[in-house]
RNA sequence: GCCCCCAUUGUCUAGCGGCCUAGGACGUGGCCCUCUCAAGGCCAAAACAGGGGUUCGAGUCCCCUUGGGGGCACCA
């Protein structure tokens, strides 16, 4: 508890492979949180030491995808900061330097053995029914004999010297101390036959140069996590705390997201990539509170939360180590509850953008309009577009099924319709209010119910079987807009029903 | 095969020995309201995986079983 108020370092340390995830964008949160709630640092360090599995431009998706989700960082490979650099394949001598402390040490060794001869090793203990693991053919060749060797060319890598016998206990803040035998654990590679570091390694000596006080990652590091504490050990390192988050499981609860999955997710309209998100109409604001609430929870009904809010009330312990499934359908409903939230200044600003893509382009001033009447029924950014199609152009679709009061006849719909256009033609005060008592008015007169009335006028001013109240949408569009399309309804029945 | 983690309704979760005939939310179903779509209101169905302990008392602690998940690369 008490541990927790001091100022905390935390570093999010993805590779630049891929697009930025769900689970990522998560941890990368809880990170965040933790560093901003106890006033200490977040960190952001690319570990690129694979040079074959680079992605062009991923690195700066990444940055983009976390400043559009409200995270900045206070040290990293744009803004610099004491501790650089923060890209691992700048820090290439640093990990080689601590690699051969490692061996002056005892605690690492040379290993000559080829990739084909481990690969053999490996497919011979699975048919035993063994664990895959190296066979330490190397491990007791003599340090100046290896040195030789390697003066000589000869390839070679970099492992652990893994204790053969014992116990490493692992303290983990959310599961307490989960217990290794060694025996049961590999010499795992350090550097490369190439020189290039591998995560166990670089996270280490950057975690500790760094200062990291709390490491915040996935559990899929917990089978890794006692050479990790093994090496801070070998070094004489004080180990950060060890946060092991649970894994994010594909909405059917059965595995982690597969690539497969993300394809049938973009077929429902959903995706588990940050970059996607927006494109989709949703805001960052209710990913953020959707991803905070998957695996972290503040009480037993607080679900709202602002990013001020999260940094006010996140708390580590919180942390609930049990695997979760995502839920999209919470998503959707996060997102209307955060686009409610919004100003109708503001949630105009976010739809321009939607609307620009789809080719139209309208004045702010009659989003800010717009925004009120929409902003209870979109689900997504985007639905605002084809809800409020009919206010950005000049002539009607109409559809002939719908066009015709519901039970009457063409004819009855054209005079009932020229009633209306002339009660309309003389209106002089053009606001909802006014307007509604109006056409109810004429509604009763005529014996007509609501959904009869209001539906044909419906079809007549938008041509859409979905729209924004009727009354606001008149007021919106403005008198000669509705008077037109009234005529131009009226032109069709005429056409269509006569 | 080996190692590790996890376990409350379909899903996310509250619960840290008595406040639990288990609470909230999403989703689902019904009703009300209603100009479409929403929103809102009311109601309903839906869970402590099983078995042993410990204890006056267990969803809560321990063990086993079962189930689920993760890992076992010159990836991270």
């Amino acid at each position: 508890m008490t541990e927790e108020l001091k100022p905390v370092r935390v570093r999010f340390a993805p590779s630049p492979t891929g697009h930025l995830h769900l689970g990522s964008a998560r941890t990368a949160l809880y990170d965040y949180l933790i560093a901003r709630k106890t006033g200490g640092q977040f960190i952001l360090r690319i570990e690129d030491t694979d040079r074959k599995r680079l992605v062009e431009g991923a690195e700066e998706e990444l940055m983009g995808n976390l400043r559009w989700l409200g995270m900045e960082w206070d040290e990293g490979p744009d803004v610099g900061g004491p501790y650089g650099p923060y890209r691992q394949s700048e820090r290439k001598e640093i990990y080689q330097e601590y690699g051969e402390k490692l061996v002056e040490s005892g605690f690492a060794y040379y290993c000559f053995c080829t990739p084909e001869r481990l690969a053999k090793v490996r497919e011979e203990k699975q048919r035993r029914k063994e664990p895959p693991h190296y066979d330490r053919t190397c491990r007791n060749i003599p340090i100046e004999e290896a040195r030789k060797r390697i003066a000589a060319g000869e390839s070679h890598v970099l492992r652990f010297k893994t204790p053969l016998e014992g116990t490493t206990v692992v303290k983990d803040l959310l599961r307490g101390d989960i217990a290794f035998e060694n025996k049961t654990l590999d010499d795992y590679i350090l550097i490369k036959s190439d020189g290039w570091a591998l995560y166990h390694l670089a996270a280490a000596v950057d975690d500790h140069l760094m200062k990291i006080t709390h490491v915040v990652r996935s559990s899929e590091w917990l089978p890794t996590s006692p050479i990790h504490s093994l090496i801070h050990k070998a070094f004489g390192w004080d180990e950060p705390v060890w946060v092991h988050l649970s894994v994010l499981l594909k909405p059917s609860g059965k595995g982690k997201m597969s690539k497969r999955e993300a394809v049938e997710l973009s077929g429902e309209g959903y995706s588990i990539f940050i970059k996607d998100m927006q494109g989709l109409g949703y805001l960052p604001e209710a990913v953020v509170n959707w991803v905070a609430l998957m695996g972290w929870s503040y009480d037993d009904h607080t679900e709202f939360f602002s990013m001020q809010d999260l940094i006010e009330k996140f708390s580590l312990e919180k942390l609930n180590p049990a695997p979760a499934a995502t839920n999209f359908s919470k998503f959707d409903y996060f997102n209307k509850l955060h686009i409610k939230a919004l100003s109708d200044a503001e949630l105009a600003k976010r739809l321009l953008p939607y609307y620009e893509t789809a080719g139209i382009y309208p004045d702010i001033a009659l989003l800010e309009r717009i925004a009120p009447i929409v902003k209870e029924r979109i689900i997504t950014l985007d639905d605002a577009v084809e809800m409020t199609r009919f206010f950005f152009t000049d002539t009607v679709t109409y559809t002939k099924e719908r066009m015709l009061l519901e039970g009457c006849s063409g004819q009855e719909t054209m005079s009932i319709g020229k009633r209306i256009l002339e009660a309309l033609e003389t209106q002089q005060q053009w606001q909802a209010a006014s307007l509604e008592p109006l056409v109810r008015e004429l509604m009763d007169e005529e014996g007509k119910e609501p959904k009869q009335f209001l539906g044909f006028l419906r079809e007549a001013i938008s041509g859409q079987r979905i729209s924004p109240p009727l009354f606001e949408s008149m007021q919106i569009l403005g008198k000669q807009a509705v008077i037109r399309r009234l005529e131009d309804a009226l032109d069709f029945i005429g056409k269509n029903f006569s």
